[in-house]
DNA sequence: GGTGAAATCCAATTCTA
DNA sequence: TAGAATTGGATTTCACC
């Protein structure tokens, strides 16, 4: 199994803080019914488990400058070589993500830029030196929405009947 | 001008804040040499100019039983229609993130699926009948990394090259 | 796993400058 | 805008269940 039973009261405390990183565990302790310590248990567990890697702001890419987004499929002179691609592509602040994919492209990313101009300039100046033999690059002229993937919620039954252990 | 100026000690608290949400609003103030009250009131500030979105916990889409990750390019049959596919495109929870792009695709959109197999099944019971023409997809099986993008430090000098106004 | 209390620390407001 | 002071809460730990 890839991933840890979580149960009902994991699944709600992850669906409050998920989207408010800054919510008192008090409330949260409040919501579940269950003392402050006991949140406070848990979410360090969740974080253990590596369930919770971290938390953030978000910021408004636009807000700070950047006013481009685009995606970029990347073919590599020396697809062997993707290791120490990928690690190139991680000192480039403008690269935020990174995939490897199956098919078409050797490497997928993702960059914000200023503006079109220093995209260009990116890609031909921080992003063909490193080795690709092609590139297609897909620009995002606005972000229809963004949100996050839903906790799934499993119901105490469904656990049972998926035959849910007691020596977990 | 599409961005606020924003001056050093915004840019500090942003990069002391982006990667860590539950940093206490106290600990930034010690390292920004100010009170507490002056950091609380700048990130008030920042979240009313809407540079500050929000805040997150992230939590590991495979830990909850997201294996598989896609990007989909998408051609509708009717590309005037784009506003009305967006509002049903959010409502699919496994939908998290669409974009209106320059050139090849009328959408593009980010989903997790639980496999490969619910991934199918989510192209052709959910998305299909919306109006697809066709669809492309790419599968990642495997994020290399994920990073935020750094807020851009301007030095005061600069800023004064650039000709900051008082009455700002 | 959970509780409750204690000690420490913080958030958020108000007032002053 | 910043600082100081205040206060109501929140965090965290620990002994106990």
């Amino acid at each position: 199994m890839t991933y840890h039973e979580l149960d009902e009261m994991d699944q709600k405390i992850l669906n409050l803080i998920a989207d408010n990183a800054r919510i008192p565990f008090l409330e949260v302790a409040r919501e579940c019914g269950v003392s402050g310590a006991a949140i406070h248990q848990r979410v360090q567990k969740l974080i253990n488990l590596g369930i919770i890697k971290g938390s953030e702001f978000i910021i408004d890419p636009e807000k700070i400058g950047y006013e481009t987004c685009a995606y970029i499929g990347i073919y590599l002179n020396s697809p062997s070589n993707h290791q120490a691609v990928v690690e190139e592509l991680q000192k480039i602040p403008e690269v935020v993500e990174c995939y490897y994919t199956t098919g078409e492209y050797d490497l997928f990313i993702k960059v914000y830029a200023r503006n079109n101009h220093d995209l260009l300039n990116l890609i031909h100046e921080k992003l063909q030196p490193l080795g690709l033999a092609r590139s297609e690059t897909l620009v995002s002229f606005k972000q229809a929405f963004r949100k996050r993937l839903p906790v799934p919620i499993t119901k105490k039954e469904e656990k049972e009947e998926k035959g849910e252990e007691k020596e977990n």
